[in-house]
This record gives C-alpha cells, structure tokens and sequence, in this order.
DNA sequence: ACGCATCTGCTGACGCGATAAACAGTTTAG
DNA sequence: CTAAACTGTTTATCGCGTCAGCAGATGCGT
C-alpha cells in the first residue's frame, strides 16, 4: 500500500492521457485499459473497491488475471484510469446563473452525485497527490471557472476550491458509510455509553437531549455547503471594503505554531 | 478489508472501555491490550498504518503474531484502540477566553497536532462508524462544550461540529500526502500536461498564471477555518436578528434533489 | 501436595491478494 | 517464410489475517 515506484507516476500520466502507440504486430488485442477500467468500475460500483482484484476484474473477461497486465503496469494504475472514467461529465457551469455562488454549488451538487454513484471514488482518491487526467482536470478548470467572478487573488481561488472539494469528501464520507442496520446498532451501544457515563460527558448528554443526533431528512451538503459559502461571502465583502487584505487576518486563531 | 461480524462493534466497545475480566488461572499475561496499541502506534508513527501487520507488531515484543490473539479480537479492534491510545490528551477549552470562537478554533489546532503527529490517524478513522472509546467522546464533549454558547439549536451544534472536524481531517490529509520529493515531481508533470493542453483548461491555467499554486508557507489550516467560522457567525448573526431561522435557508444551492 | 481445568504462546495451514518469470501460441513485417 | 513482436497462461513467491491444534505453565479446589 505504500510502494511507490517513482516511475508510477510517469507512467501513470502516460497512460491517462492515451500516450502509448499500440503497435501492429502480434495478435490483436482483445482488450483495452478503457474496457479494462470500465468492468472494475462496474465491478467497484456493485460490490466496492476491496473487491476489485486483478483476478476478479480479469473473469468478467474470462481471462486470467495476468492478462491485464498486457494493458495495465499495475493495480495503482487501474485505479486512476477508474477515477478518470467516473469523471468523465466534465461540468459545464457556464449555464448557471447567479454568479459564482450558484455556479460553485452546482460545482458541488455534481461532485456529490458522482460520489453517490460511486462510493469507492472517496477512497480511489484518498491517498497521495496522483496521476490526472483530462478529466480530472476539466472538474478542476470548472471550479476555478466558477470562483474567477469572486474577484479574489488566484491563491486564496484555490485555497477555497480545496475547501469545497474536502467538504464535499467529508459529505459523502458520511452518506457512503451510512448503513441502517450498522446504524442503528451504533445509536443504540453508543447511547447507551453515554448515558452510562453522563457525568462524564456533560454537555455531550445535554446536546443530546436537546436533539443533537436527531436523524435529520435534510440533504446532508445543504447545511455545511451554506455555511462554508457564507464565508468566502464574508471574505468577498471585506475584500471589497478594505481595498486589501490578505485573507488570513487574525480572526479565528492566534498562536503562531 | 469489506469484512463486517456484526459482534466487532460489541467487542470493540468492551475492550475500549476495559469491560472485560482477566481471570486468575493459568500462566501470567505477558501483555496487555493497550500495550499491544502502543507498540503499534509506534510501529505506524515509524513506518505508516500499512506496516502495521499482526506479526510485526508481535515481533516487537518477541513473540509470534498469534499471540496477540490472546489480548485482542483481531486487527479491528486493534486499530481501534489505537486511535483510543492517540487521543488520550482530552482537550480542556475552558482555560481558554473570548467565546466559541477562539474555543473552537483551539479544538481544531489540538486535533490537527495530533493528525500531524499521527498521519496514519487519518486512515484509521475513514471508514465506517466505528467503536469509539472514552477518549474519544471526550473530544465529542470538549467540541459541544465550545459549541454551547453560540446559542444554536442542538442540531446545528452538530452539524458544525462535523464540519469542522471534516476540515481538520481534510487539511490533514494533504499534509499527510505533502512529500517534496514526489510533490515536485507532480507539480513539474501536471504543470506540462496542463501547458500542453491549455486551451483545453484556460481558467485552470489563467489561474496558475496567477499564482494559484505557489507554495504558502501559511498554516494550511488556517484560512478555511476562518473562512467556515466567519460563515457560522454569520449563521449566529442572523439567527439572533431573524429571532428564528432553521439554518437551511435558500442561499446557496435551490434544486429540491 | 496433587491433578486438572485453564491459560499462554507456538507451529502449520488456508485462502487470497499483487505481481515476477518463463513459456506457448498467434500474427504480421520484411 | 521466417523471425520479431505480441497475447495470454501456468507456476511461483511473498505477505497478509486468521483458524486449528498442540505443548507447556499455572494455580484452584481438594
């Protein structure tokens, strides 16, 4: 989990980015990374990421898993070309009306149903700063096509682009995770810890009480979304006002490490 | 890794919370369960969550990998009380002065210290709604407690609890990616690629033009949370001007699914 | 003081994962 | 027509979590 090759990354792009020239000679291939990619994705979708193997991914071709190596240098890379395939819908923004308020939520809303129909995307993606590809990046020039109108210095543009990204991660953490059955088993063995031990947790019992973990029909983005746009509005309007600021004034935290 | 018994919530829970009776028969234990966690807190914190494998945390202590199956149930519950072990420094804020903000702002600095100290953390809590131990309701406690004076419903106390926790989490993750080495290496592909392709990306690579990638030597933490604290205040604000609002008002985001 | 139930820790085995190596069979360029 | 280039297979290695069964230590009830 934790090799990396140094090459990978090279390679990786290259593949991403349909830079190889298959040659001519030999018998024809039967496969291609796409099709490749497309029955782990099928295969990821119905059953999650843990199930993709090679040799899994291999039968639904009814062929052994060493012939995907033939198309693909390794499991890392079959993962990237999956993530590349699911974002293939590169959003177009420039229908929404409304300025880059409506346009970033609608930025989001899209991310989080790609999540929704995926839930493997959230780990695929998890780790380390991984090869992209074109679609990727179409996600990417999306976002900052929306988050140019705010007029805000490009570096603060990505800075809150990170932010919505994250917060739609954390989002769909939640929804992909969720599990009625495990759920309400949770509910029930934690609550009953808590109130076990109330006198230890006093004001997590008192939030409790007042309806804190009351299960909510809301859609879940709604909330944090509003609030986190709340903010970049707030820092807009001081934008405007001071002439100048940097962004990272001293409200919200002091110490210097 | 897909793999659910239903009874590990139960006997995680007992083992976080020291629920079990070590009998009196029989040869003295050599172990405990929590110095088990320990030693393999110290094996993640060297070599990373991937190293951690029973025999290896075993051979720290001389023994053979099925011996810990003597103290813990299996690898689950291991890396729960691992986590358990690694928050055991339950923040304190009511030292700290000046409202729920600077409180809330010092809970995520304590959780972000300890994500820095620990980067496998991060993945050891990703998925699933896991056992948790009295440590870490504390830090539930101590946030609530933070949380309090804003005068919010209990709900919304929730909601921007999990939001900011996200944020940490979010913020974490890239510093636990950050590694100059490969770093570099992906600036200097990606950078090409999108050179390459720039009429493909033209607000991507307006905004690199401008600096939106440049290197910051800011705390990474630092502008989103100010950026979601400004947009709670502003939820407070116009909580108490509106007398009553439920939070989900129509800004941002209007589509009912 | 003794014996056995009760422990601890060990070895061996299983199944499953990624992937390296060597090989058999196929196709086409020269 | 032949050899290079290519596809797919079998076999093997290594590491993982964990199950089963065994050897030896310990201390309770007698």
């Amino acid at each position: 989990m934790a090799k990396e090759k140094a090459r990978d990354l090279r390679t990786g792009i290259a593949l991403l980015w349909g830079e190889q020239d298959r040659p001519t000679r030999g018998p024809k291939p039967s496969l291609t990374p796409r099709r490749i990619a497309d029955a782990a994705v099928d295969l990821a979708d119905a059953e999650g990421l843990a199930a993709v193997s090679m040799s899994k991914v291999a039968a639904a071709f009814d062929l052994s898993a060493m012939a995907l190596y033939r198309y693909v240098p390794g499991k890392t890379e079959l993962v990237e070309l999956m993530v590349e395939s699911v974002l293939a819908q590169v959003p177009d923004l420039s229908a929404v009306e409304g300025g880059w308020r409506p346009r970033l939520t609608h930025w989001a809303r899209l991310s989080q149903q790609v999540h929704r129909a995926h839930p493997w995307l959230l780990a695929a993606t998890a780790l380390r700063r991984q090869a992209m590809g074109p679609h990727q990046l179409g996600w990417l020039d999306a976002a900052f096509a929306a988050l140019e109108p705010t007029g805000l210095p490009a570096a603060q543009q990505h800075r809150i682009f990170v932010l919505i990204a994250g917060l739609v991660r954390t989002v769909a953490q939640e929804q992909v995770d969720f599990d009625q059955q495990h759920d309400q088993e949770w509910n029930r063995l934690t609550g009953e810890l808590i109130t076990r031990h109330a006198a230890r947790f006093p004001h997590l019992t008192h939030a409790i009480a007042h309806g804190a973990f009351t299960p909510d029909t809301a859609d879940p983005l709604d909330f944090p979304l509003a609030r986190v746009l709340d903010g970049v509005q707030a820092l807009i309007d001081r934008t405007d006002r001071d002439g100048r600021t940097d962004g990272n004034e001293r409200r919200g935290g002091e110490e210097p490490s």
